[in-house]
DNA sequence: CATCCTGTTCATTTATATTTGAACAAATTG
DNA sequence: CAATTTGTTCAAATATAAATGAACAGGATG
């Protein structure tokens, strides 16, 4: 019996979906997401799910983001996952239904903070670790060597510095 | 007779190098640059490169470089290409040698401004057209359904707008 | 409790990105 | 100007990332 209504509003709105199953704005909507999740090193399907949500006036179940578009189970449900592990999706209740309707949580800073702690903040830690690494074998250089060497550590600490001053500017300024 | 010279500094320096060839600070500035690139969305190539270059105290030839991080001619010649094309690389004379002998520029601004340049303003760009020609498609949108997608739409507007105001402030974060 | 429904996991397949090396071009040398 | 050196390009090979779909787990349903 829902499926009569799902089907219904699905052929209302198919006259404006001439791309196969999706409209124009909603391909859009895509199109710009995939873009997106690609700049900061995720796979496309999170940006086709991400978009389609974003996009869409109802929530939408597993099986409906799989089928309009086109994806398999697996990447459905890892895309999913991975939405919700940084909340720029959430589920919400449909009576009667129990599978999980999910609708697009529409903060922008949910992504970049995700990206910071998940990308950046490590590779900032992972170089930190090898400055001071490095900083050992200095020592163990012979003299003619180590003043070159001391010079280009300091370039390093430097953008280090940098880094790590630049984060919470950039936290603030995208959360804002 | 240029070559005597090379393979005594060679044989000299092979005492500190433990992995083939290549010593332990060299190792991990290459292993930082190589992550530094990665995130940049750059082949590991041109991080091997750069950080070798970066760590070594004379000018290298592609041949040099090719032989100590055991790299292809191609991989060398496209990843010097590449580090050239943003400045991060250049030339030095080396009399009496006809090859091209390169060094690292220090400046980290370097690699941002190509990546903003590069990356980033174009996704800005072609985001800022998307929402054009979605603000194309609102219109002719049956009323009810115009409003809902009229309040995503400035929601991308939103943060197309931060996205635009964040640029020249990275750049001049970076870069000073 | 057997069956159906929903969603997850993961080995395999497919797609994409990177590297290799041989063919080539250009410049240099004797 | 033939031979050599240096570097580039690009088709093919390789390595890496992502998607697929079948097997599975758990929970509802009758």
């Amino acid at each position: 019996m829902p499926a009569k209504i799902q089907n219904f509003a699905t052929r209302k709105a198919a006259a404006r979906r001439p791309s196969g199953g999706l409209s124009a704005l909603e391909v859009e909507a895509i199109d710009l997401f995939i873009s997106f999740v690609r700049l900061l090193g995720m796979p496309k399907s999170v940006g086709e799910i991400y978009g389609l949500l974003f996009a869409s006036a109802e929530p939408l179940a597993l099986d409906a983001l799989r089928h309009r578009l086109r994806m398999s189970k697996g990447a459905a449900s890892q895309g999913l996952k991975v939405l919700r592990s940084f909340g720029a999706v959430r589920t919400v209740y449909a009576a009667g239904d129990r599978r999980d309707h999910y609708v697009a949580d529409f903060e922008l800073s949910k992504f970049a903070s995700a990206f910071i702690k998940e990308e950046l903040q490590p590779h900032l830690d992972s170089g930190a670790a090898r400055i001071a690494r490095m900083e050992q074998h200095l020592d163990r250089l012979p003299k003619d060597e180590r003043e070159a060497a001391g010079v280009r550590l300091s370039k390093l600490r430097h953008w280090k510095q940098k880094g790590e001053a630049m984060l919470p500017w950039l936290l603030k300024f995208l959360v804002a």
